[in-house]
DNA sequence: AGTATATACTTGTATTATACAAGTGAAGGT
DNA sequence: ACCTTCACTTGTATAATACAAGTATATACT
């Protein structure tokens, strides 16, 4: 029945955000917090990004995306232009040392995932990575 | 390959993370937070439970339980009862209006989860709900 | 039995990541 | 030219966690 499997989703998200926490804000995997790995990624991928796009993107308000672009500013891993064509806004870059720093992050990150999933089969891995891609592209979605 | 896969489950789990934090942080679907929620759940099927015992199971600092759980008493949803057999300690149990409670964020979030998910194959809401298991007892049992 | 150590819990304080509200200055429409 | 909207910043609040210190009970050792 969809009852049971739906259950089972719910109750094993609500176990997976406790844990997902605890682990990467109490207890972390390289120098950068949550946050800044995942703006790093994301202005890594696109060129021309904003504060207002980020926060659009990511569903997040714009206060809060401005002060991690405030945060990755101060430590030299990000860049900011004024935007030629609006002068309210600015465009972001990664600098040199930003790759640096996320690409150590990642491969920290990666190593973490790899031994927590050292005995699965490889099939399960690739499902499950997929299948985490297609919620969370509905939870992008659905608001 | 095993890389790709893991690159993936990394990245989604850092986007989920997010995405669950505000979901159930900042836009409550019900009366619970994230943490009432699953300490209610807890009590409820763990008859015996004390507030070590919660902290063991999740690896939370026992500091932390002892809040939730005072919070959950004041608000009459759960009761303790001295231990017959250790003066420190109590033995925690779910109460009737905790049951009712409980049981309506349930469906307030199972409701949640069903939209989400209202387009997928039930194999793969079946297929997602045993992985989300098996990673959680992946996390468990690895710290 | 008495004392020292370990344990269960509480309380104080700090941190992280978020939201909402208010303020500033630039852009754009009429 | 003025009013409104928009991009961004800054102030403040909140939730959920951790660590450290304190209290009272339990256990172990001599």
């Amino acid at each position: 029945m969809e009852q049971s499997s739906i259950a089972a989703i719910e109750l094993e998200m609500a176990l997976l955000v406790r844990q997902l926490v605890s682990m990467t804000t109490y207890k972390k995997n390289g120098s950068l917090d949550r946050a800044a790995y995942l703006l790093l990624h994301h202005i890594l991928a696109s060129p021309a990004c904003s504060v207002k796009s980020i926060a659009d993107e990511f569903h997040l308000d714009i206060s809060t995306v401005s002060r991690q672009v405030a945060s990755l500013e101060q430590r030299g891993y990000i860049s900011r232009m004024p935007d030629q064509s609006d002068g309210r806004s600015y465009t972001l870059a990664i600098t040199e040392p930003g790759a640096e720093v996320l690409k150590e992050n990642q491969e920290a990150r990666q190593e973490g995932v790899r031994q927590l999933l050292k005995d699965w089969e490889e099939a399960e891995r690739q499902a499950f990575g997929e299948l985490l891609r297609k919620f969370n592209t509905a939870c992008l979605e659905q608001s």
